[in-house]
DNA sequence: GAAAGTCTGTTGGATTTCCAACAAACCGGA
DNA sequence: TCCGGTTTGTTGGAAATCCAACAGACTTTC
């Protein structure tokens, strides 16, 4: 486990905790690691939500699927991230997503009970950790509505420019590796694979961008 | 200033303040009131964000313009609910979004430093605060999956079914009535007006729903 | 290195949306 | 009640997406 306290120290969840105090704290919180294959699902739509995870190693997709068992990528969370925050805080019944492994991962359990309530004895860093939980809501609260802002807009194209774009913003360059494969970035944006595939070739013969397989660069 | 406090009690950020605590609360928290006129905006793309807002009188909405000028409605705001608490709590240094009155309305804007910064003194509620706005933003972040289901759905229909059985669960009743005019309604949705409104005859022909103006019945 | 499986790009027809325009219904004020 | 402005429903052509199918490129496995 000790291996791990790095991830969790650039956690946003651990922030301003020392690593001497990792330890009694994750007690404190109730946490459990799990380790997950391939395709494994850490939770599944309808499963109550009583507990907030963390990626220690791997990636955890959010996945909804819909009326029709159509499958759509709601965000992939990569090691130091959080995940079912919103709806473990929010206290909500049936959990309306489900979470997949989407590469042989590790994750941390924490029962939100105990994170959310203040107990008096050893944990001073209660009142930390809530404020940390406001900074990482908030910050989810954003990356929603940035995938908001892609998902309204009407083209298959002007999602694209829309994505790609962030990415290039978030990786500080114009070049860039997305965490998708065709079908997925498909699944993610909400559209359709052959016509996407069609839009990527269009705007390569525009000299907007060039692309490799998850490779990305904006020209 | 009084007359709110019924509003402000019943607002997800000061429950369980007592009535007697507000005034001097929300001195510590610099809060001001803004009295607005119909379209008449609080913020706009690319200002900053040093402060929440909460709704005391009418409606607020929270707009997006794409590159093209074309503007979508993110959210609907009413009386006890908070906005811009997301962008704030997360430092951005420019909104994405801007936000004006749907109707006449009275809004009170609270510093967010002094929101999340614990002072010492007088108010032992910070804590409380702090805690409420976890379960604030959580909340928002339920209400931002939602509006993302309905709009990672692919056709008009299946956007307008989403959106409209989602009112009627939140009404608890099969008739109901929405915020939104035609025009509004299809900024929210991200579809086209007119092919939104033959999507609505269909659906009445069909024994699907009825519909008059911005009342609704699901069959 | 061959074979099987996966990923990607392309194509064509059916379906849907978009856009502009217009007419009818509705609402508020003179 | 009449008028003018707004909201809503309808229509037709242009454009985009969806779907299914297929071929070539790439990967993995044996």
């Amino acid at each position: 486990m000790k291996e791990f306290y790095g991830i969790l120290q650039a956690c946003a969840l651990f922030c301003g905790v020392q690593e001497g105090e990792l330890e009694g704290m994750l007690a404190c919180l109730g946490a459990r690691k799990v380790t997950l294959q391939k395709e494994e699902s850490i939770f599944r739509e309808g499963d109550p939500a009583n507990f907030v995870g963390v990626v220690l190693r791997g990636a955890v997709r959010i996945l909804r699927t819909d009326f029709y068992g159509n499958q759509s990528i709601v965000g992939q969370v990569e090691p130091g991230d959080l995940f079912g925050e919103a709806f473990s805080c929010a206290g909500v019944q049936a959990l309306p997503v489900s979470a997949v492994a989407a590469q042989p991962s590790e994750v941390l359990l924490l029962d939100i009970h105990r994170v959310l309530t203040l107990c008096a004895n050893t944990c001073a860093f209660h009142s930390r950790i809530v404020s940390n939980l406001v900074q990482v809501l908030a910050g989810k609260n954003l990356g929603l509505n940035q995938k908001l802002d892609i998902a309204s807009r009407r083209t298959t194209r002007d999602k694209l420019l829309a994505y790609l774009t962030a990415q290039a913003k978030a990786a500080q360059s114009p070049r860039f590796t997305i965490p998708f494969d065709r079908q997925a970035l498909a699944d993610y944006l909400g559209v359709e694979r052959s016509a996407m595939s069609a839009e990527l070739s269009k705007l390569q013969k525009e000299g907007v961008l060039k692309t490799h397989r998850s490779q990305f660069e904006l020209l």
